[in-house]
DNA sequence: GCGTTTCGATACCTTCAGAGTATCAAAAAT
DNA sequence: ATTTTTGATACTCTGAAGGTATCGAAACGC
């Protein structure tokens, strides 16, 4: 039994009419009488009541009918689906991204995206900048927003945004209103471990040394949240992206930097030889929305 | 896109590798791997990834694989219906009946039919004698209880019941024990018309005449219910199968005949020509259950 | 590090199912 | 009675699916 015949099947029922179902179906009518044949001879159960006027569908043919179609339509269904992952309307992505995409970029990009392609599921993992591209490379990730430092070959990156740093700054003192490096030299300083984010580290580290000054570094958080706790709890002072001054804690104040301060960008990173219709959609998403890029905000 | 191709993608699925699955599959491994390979290039979407170390599900092969299997179990359910219903597993059964049938025949036969063939729709409808050989050669019937008189020569007939008739007789007053034709033949005779019973009507129109009176037939019913019914308004009497003694009705007696009294046969009907399995099925249950026939009760 | 093994892909051949053309047979319509 | 309608049959041919032999790449083992 095959797909083909319960088409037969369905055409002939539905005409009641050999001659004519097989003009629907495009083939001669002889090949479509013995089809019909073989499948009833296969099956052990006459589909047909054969008259001088055509035929009539019998009992069981009857019966059997709407499961024929059902069958029909769920290989149609098949088709589709299958036609949904190549063309890209169907599937999953797996994204990664650092915490300050999640205040930025990502509230962005991906409701556009969403609405776009409402089949495609997109499951968001948090990860730092250091772990994205083993796990792109090993295909745990199929895209990655990080900040970029030394770009593996494997991987195609697009920059998606670029913002500058500010001071985050214990409350209950008194700070200039744009600090400059010699003044937070003063402090300790709250800063990402290097190996998770070596761009930010040094651009941070850069900026107090282009003042001229060398930062003591007391404390590393991996967290963005857990920085500017502590630098509620007063344990120092923390350079970080402009957008989280939207986190707005009790006990934190922002300042710009002196001289606009150190830049960091975030950059949307995929396998290279990654041909999926998906990662590929989503990469000209972000293409379209982030053309201006490059502009610090 | 075929079955046959979805077989062989659930085959290489669940293995993941090529060789055993063409092995399981009773086939050479080549055109396993063409048939794969037809199969991705006709969805437009690669359903595996291969490997030196054998093949492994893509994330479109994974999201389609239950899909095909549902397709598969679906098309076995099809092969499985059409073949109940040639062999008679599932079905549906038309079968008429005379009204007397529902006393005796078919309480009898019809619950040990339905226990063996569960899956059989039986639909009963009840007809009178005369009506049952045109619905039953038209296929309007595929079965019928009857009382035969003529023979159709398009039917096949099976003996499944002969009874005696017993006199229904209005109560309040004296009646014989053992009533003769000719104490009864002073009363007013109610009958089935004879065109719709010939041979019950002219059982009893012998018995009477072979007492050596004729009856007045003063009213005529179709019902047996109703000949019972106009028994007990003293309408008049009537002989009705000894199983109609089962319906107590107040108002009416009955009495058991002098010299045990005309018999009336049922018969089981059908078209000779009818090669169902089920008709058959159904006929040879009568048969079994009926083989002491031709005994009065 | 180099043979060996494993496993899917390719090349080429063969066979049979399915499609086509021509025609028949039966029953209904005129 | 003849024509028309409609499915069934006979026969041929093409192409898809299967088989055998073999290749090529990657992993394994000594």
């Amino acid at each position: 039994m095959d797909l083909r015949h319960l088409r037969y099947f369905a055409a002939v029922a539905a005409t009641e009419h050999v001659g004519r179902a097989a003009a629907g179906l495009g083939i001669a009518q002889p090949p479509l009488s013995r089809a019909i044949r073989a499948l009833e001879s296969e099956l052990g159960v006459a589909l047909f009541e054969r008259g001088a006027r055509g035929v009539r569908l019998s009992p069981a043919g009857a019966a059997l009918l709407p499961e024929a179609r059902r069958l029909l339509r769920d290989a149609e269904a098949f088709r589709t689906g299958a036609r949904q992952f190549a063309s890209g309307e169907a599937g999953t992505l797996a994204i990664g991204f650092v915490s300050t995409a999640a205040y930025n970029v990502l509230p962005r990009l991906l409701p556009r995206f969403r609405a776009r392609r409402p089949g495609v599921r997109v499951v968001l993992r948090e990860a730092t900048s250091d772990v994205q591209p083993p796990a792109l490379v090993a295909g745990d990730l199929d895209l990655g927003f990080l900040i970029p430092s030394t770009g593996d070959p494997a991987l195609a990156y697009l920059p998606v945004h670029r913002e500058r740093l500010i001071a985050a700054l214990p409350a209950g003192r008194r700070w200039p209103a744009v600090p400059d490096a010699r003044r937070l030299a003063r402090e300790p300083l709250i800063l990402f471990p290097r190996a998770v984010a070596p761009s930010l580290h040094d651009a941070v580290l850069g900026w107090c040394r282009q003042g001229g000054v060398e930062p003591s570094i007391e404390q590393e958080a991996i967290q963005m949240q857990t920085i500017v706790s502590l630098v509620a709890a007063g344990m120092g002072i923390s350079l970080v992206p402009a957008s989280l001054a939207h986190l707005k804690r009790t006990g934190v104040v922002y300042r710009p930097l002196d001289g606009g301060g150190p830049t960091v960008s975030i950059a949307l990173a995929w396998r290279r030889a990654d041909d999926s219709p998906l990662t590929r959609a989503f990469v000209g998403e972000a293409r379209g929305l982030f053309r201006t890029d490059g502009s610090p905000t």
